[in-house]
DNA sequence: TGAAATTATGTCATTTCTGACATATACTTA
DNA sequence: TAAGTATATGTCAGAAATGACATAATTTCA
């Protein structure tokens, strides 16, 4: 319940800075959740662009619309597999997920 | 055990193809599995590049010996997480893991 | 408005991953 | 060669992630 957490304090309009700042996270941890929250958003992104629900999403990867509704909110109790499972199963490559994760914008 | 046992073949001189074709795999599965291993096979020149051993590495992550080498086996018993919580662990950034995962090369 | 569709949240039994251990196999190097 | 160091492989109990379900909250749109 921490990236989770800030997001939804983020949403009640609390802008909190990074998640690095509001928890006390290590670096690596840091870099760790950024990652996951990275590719939750271009899941995100992804699905809503090809005009899927979460449930259609769910069928194709044969998982659950409750589950996608946690990957997309960077619940922690999602897997960096099942995340990137799900997005290469939506279309993206190798190279998109790189782009996703590097740091240019 | 898929992608490990391709690796063992290929060291015993059996020299296979692609995971791909070795095994049949959907192209997202295939793209999954070379994710894995680029990623283990990043990690083993990292931690020989540092001079680290196997047991080294595992202490640094609060894990075992064993389960070093199982990563860097592409063991199908370990998650994406772990191997990217590693690489981050010995000082890999987000932009090292794009470069790994993008196609270039 | 309100009903239908979509998304969010909580829970839980089952599956999968994990560290740890034992032990085998491979390297070094004296 | 042997002894020491490093790596590989198999197993397992406990931990974590999973899909599925119920249901609440939100959005869409006629």
């Amino acid at each position: 319940m921490e990236a989770a957490k800030r997001k939804r304090l983020e949403a009640a309009g609390w802008s909190v800075g990074s998640a690095a700042d509001f928890l006390k996270l290590s670096p690596e941890e840091a870099d760790f959740v950024e990652l996951k929250l990275r590719l939750s958003e271009s899941l995100k992104r992804r699905r809503q662009s090809k005009k899927l629900s979460q449930a259609d999403l769910a069928k194709k990867i044969k998982s659950s619309q409750s589950r996608v509704a946690k990957m997309e909110a960077g619940d922690p109790s999602v897997s960096l597999d099942l995340l990137i499972r799900a997005l290469l199963a939506i279309g993206a490559t190798r190279n998109d997920l790189a782009r996703v994760l590097g740091s240019r914008q």
